[in-house]
DNA sequence: GTTGTATTTTACTAAATGGTTAAATAATAA
DNA sequence: TTATTATTTAACCATTTAGTAAAATACAAC
């Protein structure tokens, strides 16, 4: 069967290379500045070629841009792609100001409802 | 060999969630209400066990919650976990506003904010 | 040219993902 | 009770993902 699984969409490359907790640790890493393959790997319990597919994932999202350097390929983030994922994720923003709202009133409420107690304990 | 892949972590799960087209249509189709397994299939060539399975890994990522109407299982958007990822992404935010004026705006506005915040906690 | 260092590619695995169809379950309606 | 409707589960399949070890490549230095 052609099952040809087309999310050729950016976003959902962005989101999919989000979506790992070492590569989400690169990233935070790169905005200290630029740095090699070695060097990003060192922090982590696993191999070189390891890294190296984690690193070709974050290229291919678009979220770093490789350079050339003698023999080091140091790794550059190039953050724009998160533009997309925070107007994606602002969109929504509404949905969850709006449960926190509803959060801090219930908060409200409660300490109304202490207060009330303390009231009548006294 | 153990290959526990433990991507436990709340955003890992979210982010996966996020990371394929079908699921966020759902979501956006969800900002307009409740809506059955059914109503959310109809729009996508795929068969019901396919869109439930979306449903799943939204409901595990914490971003629906269902209830029980009949035989029907109303899906209910929670916006909640993308507080997560918008917090994330505001991290990079600096990174991504390049131009001088923009982060200039951004800080100003974060002023702003930090005033609201101050005014609601009290 | 040989050696050393940095990185990628290849070949392989196990598990996860995203889909299918068919059968099972749950509640309503007749 | 039986039939209908809504949804999930089960069993299956192909592809992708995340890792490995070992070999290949690229450049620098000697």
């Amino acid at each position: 069967m052609v099952r040809q699984n087309l999310p050729s969409d950016h976003l959902s490359a962005v989101f999919g290379a989000l979506a790992d907790p070492t590569r989400r640790a690169i990233l935070e890493r790169l905005t200290l500045g630029q740095a090699s393959v070695n060097a990003l790997a060192a922090p982590f319990e696993m191999s070189l070629p390891a890294v190296s597919k984690h690193l070709k994932v974050l290229e291919h999202a678009g979220l770093i841009t490789r350079g050339r350097e003698a023999q080091w390929r140091p790794c550059k983030l190039d953050a724009g792609p998160l533009k997309a994922v925070a107007d994606w994720t602002e969109h929504y923003r509404r949905f969850f100001e709006e449960s926190f709202d509803r959060l801090d009133e219930y908060l409200r409420e409660l300490q109304n409802k202490e207060k009330k107690h303390d009231r009548q304990k006294r």
